[in-house]
DNA sequence: TGTGTAATTGTATAAATGTATTATTGCCAT
DNA sequence: ATGGCAATAATACATTTATACAATTACACA
């Protein structure tokens, strides 16, 4: 419920990148023990504000440290912190390898009464939209 | 009289929004014949508390479920399973949850960097598998 | 039996929040 | 100078939530 607030200025003559500055800084809190698992950060546009910059250079810093794992961004939630990198972690992300991604997705297609064949197909259907798109179809609906 | 239960999880990282995997969700249960007509469905309110979602999520899943003819939400009465699952139904439902299914997969693939490649070659292999032993890989082979 | 009132349930609208796309800026090598 | 490129900003959008509202039901009580 309540936002941690993050108390750190920026260096906008250093040269390195704002959104690089701020990864690091979030970084060491976590480091530090400031930040903690389920912790919510604050809003991209308050965080902006607070640092007088636009709101998409920290979305930016967000997104980064959301895919190195270290954060969850949640569109219309907010920002949250994920997780340290305990045995627990180490399962999770086990969890989402690719192996048992396709494990999890196949066993389901089975429950769903699909065969082989019939998932072969659709898959070999969406590749083919994602070689050519350069991104796999939407989860929405056609 | 007895509201049906609805024992699913969401996953708030995967990058696609909660009320798609609802959907889906619903659609799934009654492709497998574990929701039929006159079934009634958890509140919004109900199953927004078990998800730990705000119920506006919740009704806007069962909003267009319902006008895509699925279920029959009524206000102040509750939301029910509206359609008789034809064979023609069910072969339709079966045909979108597959769809549905495969697009998130190739979704969170893609999230973890792999390429189209990557992900059709492990298909074929997990595929190939299925079909020999006439059962896809277990999902927790740990 | 009727009726008033509270509780339950879905709806409507706006605010909060992250995302995607495009434009602008500033720097650096040529 | 200038063409290219990374960083930042501007703008429009999608998702989720907050809040107030409307329809229906449950029930007490005359």
């Amino acid at each position: 419920m309540t936002v941690k607030s993050i108390k750190f200025s920026l260096d906008f003559r250093s040269g390195t990148p704002i959104y690089l500055q701020i990864m690091d800084q979030i970084r060491q809190m976590v480091a530090k023990g400031e930040l903690v698992q389920g912790d919510q950060l604050p809003t991209v546009r308050q965080l902006a504000t607070d640092l007088r910059v636009n709101f998409n250079t920290v979305a930016r810093a967000y997104r980064l440290l959301d895919q190195a794992g270290l954060i969850s961004t949640q569109h219309g939630r907010g920002t949250y912190i994920w997780e340290e990198p305990t045995d627990e972690t180490i399962h999770q992300l086990r969890q989402q390898s690719l192996d048992g991604l396709t494990r999890r997705f196949l066993h389901e297609a089975h429950r769903l009464g699909a065969s082989p064949e019939d998932v072969l197909s659709i898959v070999d259907q969406s590749i083919n939209y994602w070689k050519v798109n350069g991104d796999p179809p939407k989860p929405d609906l056609d």
